[in-house]
DNA sequence: TTATTATATTGCAATATTACGATAAAGATT
DNA sequence: AATCTTTATCGTAATATTGCAATATAATAA
């Protein structure tokens, strides 16, 4: 069918998925990669820095805002995009717990 | 065109977008999420435990088990199935990474 | 007001993903 | 051997993603 059944997971397992499926494209990566880099933000410089073409970056930038992983800000007429914290701090939570039990766990059979 | 361009990013950025895809499916973190909480690694449970046909966890699993998330571990005429420590400990790495980085950012301009 | 610059949106073609019924494969049980 | 159990694969429909040219939007500069 082709249509994602979320109605079936819990709200934690869909949020993590969708932070999940926001960074599981290499530009995007790359974009957070970058952002990470430059430590103030930076806005159409990540259109020169990736070979990719400008509505495709768009696009991604999009995706990545929309899962709150990255902020806009408009300054003039270029937009200033900027890692957001406040997600990613979320997002390590969950992965903390994951390693902590990964790490408690001993009678793995493989 | 639909096909993501890989040869223009870095090897460990087309990794760290693999391992995320494939996590990036509610079905697929509720899937880690049991494989975490039996601690023992379990076979088949896992379709009993997923609202989903057989056929569609058997799809899932074999994408984990592709990005070596998890291992399969054959038994009888079932299939163990269970965490592979290993790259979630490299895929960990990359995580403490980025966070050390949002840690030391301080000209976050948004 | 008319460029110019920077970014977003639209529309579309190519490809990928999701889900599942049907069926295959392979070991276990009778 | 015949059957059951368990998991994988095939085929396919519905939907989503990726990428980009063309175009729209919005602020700035001339």
């Amino acid at each position: 069918m082709g249509l994602t059944r979320t109605e079936f997971f819990t709200e934690k397992q869909n949020k993590t998925a969708s932070i999940m499926k926001a960074l599981g494209h290499p530009a995007r990566i790359a974009i957070i990669d970058f952002l990470l880099k430059t430590d103030k933000c930076i806005c159409g410089d990540i259109v020169e820095e990736l070979p990719l073409a400008q509505p495709t970056i768009s696009q991604h930038l999009k995706e990545l805002k929309n899962v709150g992983l990255i902020k806009g800000n408009i300054e003039g007429n270029a937009i200033c995009y900027c890692i957001n914290k406040k997600t990613f701090i979320e997002f390590q939570k969950y992965l903390t717990t994951v390693f902590d039990k990964l790490e408690k766990q001993e009678n793995n059979c493989c």
